[in-house]
DNA sequence: ACCGGTACTGTCACTAGTGCCAGTTTCTTC
DNA sequence: GAAGAAACTGGCACTAGTGACAGTACCGGT
């Protein structure tokens, strides 16, 4: 099966999913690929097989605000254990009361998967089993679980490449617009700008302005920010 | 051992790099972290097994700026096999070619271990052993030096977090800060800013004054910029 | 020869951000 | 009970950024 993966022939979320739970004692899959945006996260792309019901619940109550699995895999890069989650933040005993009564087991791991460019992105695996069994299939199992889920991903964001090449094409920055943004994450004003690439400041304006434009954001701090998180810019 | 990787007690990379290759028919290994700067790499960790001699000739030399395999790992999320690299850009053989003088074989994978706030960071493993040996090895094995792989980069990041926290106090934003922070990085004007928080206009102004001052900046876009890439506002 | 994209420049009116001065309140911590 | 940090508020002078109007010059592609 990893050899499937590593080919990229596995692009398709519902036959990776079918596939693993074929391969594996596993009862359900997740995967999220999500960016920060203010308080909130905006997600990109989200499959599962917990049902409509499940995801209705979920969606409905935002409980995604709160889910403290979210909250630990999204922030860090170590595989986040389901019940450790719940240990932790035994406020959100309500949410994992709400999965058990809808027949969903606690037992699981959430696998970061983090992305270039400020992207962050999980794969969460829920197992049908006892916490004792569960813990011996873990041992065994997590490397696999693991590779797999970095191929999937790996496939997924070169698809998401591939296919959002033409409507990446209208945001992507010209020379320019990139030197005057860099500049500007760098803390110059318009002037200063001007004066270190040797133009005048109107033509600076210009460029911001354009690339104001194509990042769809309404000021140049906003701007930044974009740039910074989809490295657009380089760091300095 | 992937049990202690994970109880996150192995932070020395002498003694992963010594555990992974008492554990596994690995010759070296490197562990690199970066940050892109302008065209450049700057690099903040680098950890290996080569030796002076190979580290001394591939700084030397600039081999860092064309190597092919930091190319392809610090920009991916796949697995890079070295021979895979080597025929893909078939102007680096010089590159190889070196390596082999000095006794290094050409077998191996690189293993991209992308991390939040931009920075990227790669395990790189190179095996002594012919092509068709590596073949059988490799798919035996790349998910355990995957997972080693991540729970190793997970420690490390952990511990950088807590030694460096010491000196990051200084910096530390206050909720309030960080909030004026966050909202102005999604394009909002103090008015809007104000609006949001229930709080006057000028608190607003108050709070963004002291975050610049703070993270010694001159401007909003170049605190955003700066709080962006040291994730000092939220990402989650 | 024309077109689209990039690089470049200009003015005007308006809004937003910046630095400086000055305060009060509430809470934790020693 | 004093000290400090954090959250909050006001005004004033000045600079920087933003949008909308307008242009010219150069280059590579069908």
């Amino acid at each position: 099966m990893l050899e499937i993966l590593e080919c990229g022939g596995c692009v398709e979320p519902a036959h990776f999913f079918t596939l693993m739970r074929r391969t594996f004692r596993i009862a359900h899959l997740l995967y999220l690929e999500a960016e920060p945006y203010a308080d909130e996260l905006k997600i990109c792309r989200l499959h599962h097989t917990f049902g409509a019901y499940a995801a209705e619940l979920y969606l409905t109550r935002g409980l995604y605000r709160i889910d403290p699995i979210l909250k630990l895999a999204l922030g860090g890069v170590r595989p986040v254990e389901w019940t450790t989650a719940r240990h932790r933040f035994p406020e959100c005993e309500p949410l994992f009361k709400t999965a058990e009564e809808i027949g969903l087991s606690s037992e699981g791991v959430a696998l970061p998967l983090p992305s270039p460019a400020g992207r962050m992105a999980l794969l969460a695996i829920n197992v049908n089993m006892s916490a004792a069994e569960w813990s011996i299939y873990r041992r065994n199992h997590l490397r696999d679980f693991q590779l797999a889920a970095n191929l999937f991903h790996a496939g997924m964001l070169e698809n998401a490449a591939m296919t959002s090449g033409a409507a990446t094409r209208e945001m992507r920055l010209t020379g320019r617009e990139t030197e005057v943004l860099t500049w500007s994450a760098a803390g110059k004003s318009y002037w200063e700008i001007a004066t270190i690439l040797g133009i005048s400041e109107r033509t600076v304006r210009f460029f911001m302005t354009n690339a104001r434009r194509k990042l769809n954001v309404v000021s140049n701090t906003q701007a930044v920010a974009q740039a910074v998180r989809h490295a657009l810019i380089p760091t300095v």
